[in-house]
DNA sequence: CCTTATCTTAAAATTTTCTTAAAGCACTTC
DNA sequence: GAAGTGCTTTAAGAAAATTTTAAGATAAGG
C-alpha cells in the first residue's frame, strides 16, 4: 500500500508520514498542490491525503485535475474548517472523503482502511487448467487468443471436469450433477457432450484433452 | 438509485425519504436492524444509510453482519454523537463513512453522490460503451451522429449492462434491479424490453449489440 | 477376432428466446 | 370526464439454439 501525502505543513506531513509507516504503509511526501498533482498523475498509489490549504493549487483543484485525468485513486481531503460548505465542495470536486484537523490518528487509519477497501472489486470468477481459462459468469471458455462460448450443459461439464482436476469423473457423476438426480439421462448423452466439447478443444488449439478411462470416466489432461 | 434507510425515529425517516426521492432515489425504509439486516441482504440496493441507535440489532451489528455475508453496499451511518470513538468504530465495523445528526440536506446527497460514484456505477452524468453514450440525465442514447431517447425502463436495462460490460447479467438480476425486489415480473417482461433496445440501438445504427447468452442472461458485445 | 465401450453425427424433439400487436394504466389536456 | 399521449404489460406464434435420440464408426482388451 503506497499512499501520497499532500501538506505543505512540515511538521503535520512528518507525522503523517510517521503514523503510515508504522503501519507499514509506504509514503510519499510532497508540500505543495503542483507537486501532488504531478505525483498523483503517476498513478502508482492506493490513496492519496490531501490538503485543502496549499501553495499553489489548492486541494480542490488537485483533486479536480486528477479526476479531469482519469486518475481514481481514492483521495482523503484534509480541511481545517470545519463548515459543510467546504465539506460538500470537497466531496464533489471528486475526493472520497474528508477529515477535518486536528485528527486522532486512529481515525486516519479507519479512514484509510475504508477507502483503500473498496477498490480490487470486479472479481471475475474463473477457473483454469493448462492453458484453458473458463470464465464462470460468461460460460466463455479462452484459449490463448481464441474464445468461443459453450453452452449450459457443456459448461457445466466442463466445469466439473476441471474443478477435479487430477481425478476420474465417472458417466454416473456426470449426469447426476448436470442432468440431475433423477434423471433419465443415458451415458450416450454424456458421450455426446465430450464429444461437442473435445471438438471445441480442438477449435482453440488447446493443450489440453479429456481423457476416456475406460469403464472409469473422463479425466483432463495436459499435452506435454 | 435505489437507497435502504434504516432508522427508526419516523419524522426523520421521511424527512430522508423525502429528500432521496426528491432527487429521483427510489428508497425504501425500515425500522428497525433486523429488518434492515433482511433488507440488505437481499443486495438489490445502491447505498444504505443505517442509523446508529437502533431497536434489535444496532447499527453497528447490522453493518457487520452485512459485511460478514459479504454484501458490499456503501453503508452511510447515522450517529448523534460526535465523538471519534463511536466515528472509528462505525467505519471499522464495515460502513463507509458516518454523519452526525442533525445534517444539511446537501451534505446527505453529496455523501451519497461520494459513497456510488465509488461504485462501478459511475455518477458522471455519461456512460459509454463502443460507439454508444448513453446520458444519464436526461435518458438520450447517442451513437454517431443519431440520438434516441430511452424510456424509463429501457434506460435502467441498458445502464445496468454498461456498467457490468464484462459480466453476464441474468434474467433475475434485471428483474429485481429494475422492477424491483418484489416485483412479480416475468422473464418475458425482460425479454420484451431487450427487443426494444435492439430495435433502437439498430435505428442508431450501432456496432453494439445486445447478446443472449442461453440460460445464464445479456451481455454486451461490439461487432468488429 | 470378437465383444464391449466409446465416438461421432445428423436429424428430431424440446426449450428458450424473440417479436409484435393489442390491451392496460397513469397522466395531461381540453 | 372524455380524449389523447406515452409507457408498460400481456400473450401468442415465430424463430433460434440446445438437447436428445439413434445408428453406424472406431478403438480397446482379452
Amino acid at each position: 500500500m503506497r499512499i501520497l501525502i499532500v501538506e505543505d505543513e512540515v511538521r503535520l506531513a512528518e507525522a503523517l508520514s510517521h503514523i503510515l509507516t508504522d503501519k507499514k504503509y509506504m509514503t510519499d511526501v510532497v508540500h505543495n498542490g503542483d507537486d501532488g498533482l504531478d505525483y498523483g498523475l503517476s498513478d502508482i498509489y492506493d490513496a492519496i491525503i490531501l490538503d485543502v490549504m496549499l501553495p499553489g493549487m489548492n486541494g480542490f483543484e488537485v483533486a479536480k485535475s486528477l479526476r479531469k485525468e482519469k486518475i481514481q485513486t481514492p483521495i482523503l481531503m484534509l480541511t481545517a474548517k470545519g463548515e459543510i460548505a467546504s465539506k460538500v465542495a470537497g466531496l464533489d470536486c471528486g475526493a472520497d472523503d474528508y477529515m477535518t484537523k486536528p485528527f486522532a490518528p486512529e481515525e486516519l487509519l479507519a479512514r484509510l482502511r475504508a477507502l483503500t477497501r473498496r477498490q480490487g472489486e470486479v472479481l471475475l470468477d474463473e477457473t483454469s487448467f493448462g492453458d484453458l481459462t473458463l470464465n464462470l459468469s460468461t460460460c466463455d471458455l479462452m484459449c490463448g487468443g481464441k474464445s468461443t462460448h459453450l453452452n449450459y450443459k457443456e459448461f457445466e461439464i466442463l466445469k466439473l471436469l476441471m474443478a477435479n482436476p487430477k481425478a476420474a469423473i465417472t458417466k454416473e457423476d456426470i449426469i447426476t450433477k448436470v442432468w440431475g438426480y433423477d434423471s433419465d439421462a443415458s451415458d450416450n448423452n454424456v458421450e455426446a457432450y465430450i464429444s461437442f466439447l473435445r471438438k471445441k478443444l480442438s477449435f482453440l488449439n488447446s493443450t489440453v484433452s479429456i481423457n476416456a478411462l475406460r469403464k472409469v470416466g473422463y479425466r483432463l489432461g495436459e499435452e506435454k
